[in-house]
DNA sequence: GCCATGCGTCGAAGCGCTTCGCCGACAATC
DNA sequence: GATTGTCGGCGAAGCGCTTCGACGCATGGC
C-alpha cells in the first residue's frame, strides 16, 4: 500500500506538497507538480479513502436509497441507479447502494457515520417517513419523486400531472370520449406514491375540462389481472376507445388481450403508455407514449446533490421535467370520427 | 457530531473501553458495558466511518460491479444487486455500486484506495479483462458468473451447462425431436459471456446424446427480430416442435407470434424458458422454466466474500447452483406422440 | 504469605491524510 | 534600499478511531 509520504519522499518534496498537487488548493510550480505526478504514476499511488474522509470530513460518496419493492417497474429504477452511478463518477463521487429495507434507520446510520456526503432518495411517498429525518440531518438530500410537502426539499421528477394531462389531451384530440386508465398495482396507490396519484389527477382534470369520461382501474402486471381489469372496464364502459397505461408490466398483457378480443389497435382502440422509450418501441405495437426520462432524472439528481455540496444551490428547489408525448402506431382517431 | 471521546466522558470511562464495548474484542464487565451502551443511545452516537476505516484498515464496504450494458435482462441484475445489498447489511457491510463503465480502472481505484474490503463482480466474460487485476489485488473477490479459467477464483453461478441439458432432456422426454433455441442477443455471444455459451453447450451435448436435432438462433428482445428469427427457424426446420428461450425479453414476443401464427402452446409447440420465476408465471402462458436464482446468487456471493474476509475460506471455490426445472403449462407431448 | 494468573480498564501510539500558519525568496512599489 | 506583497514549499497539528502493552486488583495454588 503506497502512502502519500512515500510519494513525497520519492519526489523529494513534503507530504503537504503532494496533497496540494492532488487537491489543487494551493498553487504549485510546474516542475514540482510534474515531479510529484510522475512519482504518483510510477508508484501507483491511490489516496486512502478512509484517511481522506477522516481528515477532510468528506467521503466523496453519495448514498442512493432504492426501493426494495417488487411492485415497481424495475428497469426504470435500474436505469436511474446506473445514471446516478455514472454521473456521480464524473463528478468524483462513488455511490453507496442502500435498500429501502432499513428505512429511516439507514438515514440515521449514514448521516451519523459520515459514510456519505449526500443522499439521493428514490420512490418517495407523499408522506414519507424518512422526510423528517432527512430534514433534520444537515446532510444534503435530493429526492427523486415528489412528496406532498416540498418545503425545504430538493426534488427531481417527471411532471406527472402534466403527463396525465398530455395523455388525456392527445386522446381527446383524436376524438375519444371514453378513456380508461390502467393504473399501477393497488399497493402503489395504497402507499400514496406521488407519481401515480399525480398522473391520475392530471388525467382527471384535463379529461373533465375536455368533456371526456375517465375510468381508472389499478392493475397488477400479470395477464390474469389484466384480463379481469379489461373485462370490468368494458362491462362498465362499453364505449371505451382510449386507454392510458401507466403500469409498464401491464402493457404487453393489455395489447395481447385486446388483440385476442378482436379489438384492433389503433383502429378500434387507442393506447397511450407512460413508459421508457425502449418499452414503447419494443412492444408488439409501437406505442404512442410519454417517455419516463430515467437517465435524465438520475443525472439531474446527482448534479443537484453536487451543487448543494459545493454550497451553490438553494435549499428548496423542485425540478419538474416537462413530459413529451411521442405519437407512434398505437393511437389514432376514435372510431366513427370523420 | 458525537465522537467516541464524548461517549467515553459521558459514561465515565476511557475511549478504549468504549471501543471495546463496540467491537467486543475484549471482555468488559456487565455494569460498564451497560453504562457505555446507555451513553451511546442517549447521545445518539454513530462511529465515524472514515476514522474507523483508517484505524482498522477495514471499510466494511463491499464493492459491487454491475454491467452497464442494456442488452442483458435488467431485472435479474437488479434482483442480484438488491440481494447483495440486503445480505451485506445483515453482515454489517454496505455496498458500493460500481458500473462496468470504468472497467479495470475501477478495480484499481477501489482496491488501491481501500474503499472496499472485497469485490463482487457481475457479468463476467469468459476472458474478462478485469481478471488479471483482480488476481493481482490482494482483495478478496467473488465473481457472479464463470470465466473460462477459474484457477484461484471464487465464483458463484447457476450451472448453465446443466440447465441447458435439463431443458433438452425435458423436451426430448416429451417426444420432441427438433428443438430450436432462441438465444440471447448476438452481442452477448460476441463478447463471450459465459452463461450463454455454457447453456448452449449443455443443450447441444444432451440433445446429441438423446438424438435430438438442435438449432440455435441468437435473438434480440424485440418483436421485429423475434419475427424474423421465428420465420427463419421454421423455414429451416419446419418440423420444429420444441423451443428453449434464454432471452427473457424474447419470451413475450415469441408467445405472441406463435399464437398469431396459429401454433398453440403447448399443443403444437412446447416452450421452455430460462428466466426468473416471476417472468415464467406472469407470461401469457404459464411457462415451464428453469428458474434463475438471482437472490440466491447474490446472497451466496456476499457470504463467500464475508467468509474470505474472515479468513475462513479457500482461495478457489466454484459454487454452481443446481438448476431446477418446473413444469408448467407451456410444455407437453410432441404432436403425434402417443 | 508469596508468586503466578487472569480479568477489566486505561494510556498512548499511530492509521494516512488535510490544512493552517509560517517562512524564505523574489518581484514590484515608492 | 526599505516596504509590502505574492508565490512555492514545509512542518506540525489534528481528524476519530483501533489496538497493543501495561497496570491494578482479585483469586488460587503452594
Amino acid at each position: 500500500m503506497v502512502t502519500l509520504a512515500e510519494v513525497a519522499r520519492h519526489a523529494g518534496v513534503s507530504a503537504s506538497t503532494v496533497s496540494y498537487v492532488l487537491s489543487g488548493k494551493r498553487s504549485i510550480s510546474a516542475p514540482t507538480r510534474e515531479r510529484v505526478e510522475h512519482s504518483i504514476k510510477e508508484l501507483g499511488y491511490h489516496p486512502n479513502a478512509g484517511a481522506r474522509a477522516l481528515a477532510s470530513s468528506r467521503s466523496n460518496i453519495l448514498a442512493l436509497m432504492v426501493p426494495l419493492r417488487t411492485d415497481m417497474y424495475v428497469p426504470v429504477m435500474m436505469e436511474i441507479a446506473i445514471a446516478v452511478a455514472t454521473t456521480a463518477r464524473s463528478h468524483g463521487y462513488d455511490v453507496l447502494l442502500l435498500t429501502g429495507e432499513e428505512g429511516p434507520a439507514a438515514v440515521r446510520r449514514v448521516t451519523g457515520s459520515g459514510l456519505a456526503d449526500a443522499m439521493i432518495v428514490m420512490d418517495v411517498e407523499l408522506e414519507d417517513e424518512r422526510l423528517p429525518l432527512l430534514h433534520a440531518a444537515r446532510q444534503p438530500t435530493v429526492l427523486i419523486g415528489l412528496p406532498a410537502d416540498t418545503v425545504g426539499l430538493t426534488c427531481v421528477d417527471l411532471d406527472f400531472t402534466a403527463t396525465g394531462a398530455l395523455c388525456a389531451e392527445h386522446l381527446a384530440d383524436l376524438g375519444h370520449r371514453e378513456i380508461a386508465v390502467v393504473g399501477e398495482a393497488p399497493a402503489v396507490y395504497e402507499r400514496h406514491t406521488g407519481f401515480a396519484e399525480r398522473t391520475l389527477e392530471g388525467l382527471r382534470r384535463r379529461a373533465a375540462a375536455l368533456g371526456v369520461r375517465l375510468l381508472h382501474r389499478p392493475c397488477e402486471g400479470s395477464y390474469e389481472s389484466m384480463d379481469g381489469t379489461l373485462s370490468r372496464i368494458f362491462d362498465e364502459r362499453p364505449g371505451t376507445t382510449g386507454f392510458v397505461v401507466q403500469n409498464e408490466a401491464a402493457i404487453d398483457p393489455l395489447l395481447s388481450l385486446l388483440r385476442r378480443q378482436g379489438r384492433a389497435v389503433p383502429e378500434d382502440v387507442s393506447v397511450v403508455a407512460v413508459c421508457p422509450e425502449q418499452v414503447a418501441t419494443q412492444a408488439s405495437v409501437r406505442l404512442t407514449s410519454v417517455a419516463i426520462p430515467a437517465q435524465e432524472m438520475g443525472r439531474r439528481a446527482v448534479e443537484l446533490a453536487v451543487a448543494k455540496l459545493a454550497g451553490g444551490a438553494p435549499a428548496e428547489q423542485v425540478t419538474l421535467l416537462a413530459p413529451e408525448l411521442t405519437v407512434r402506431a398505437s393511437s389514432g382517431p376514435a372510431p366513427g370520427t370523420s
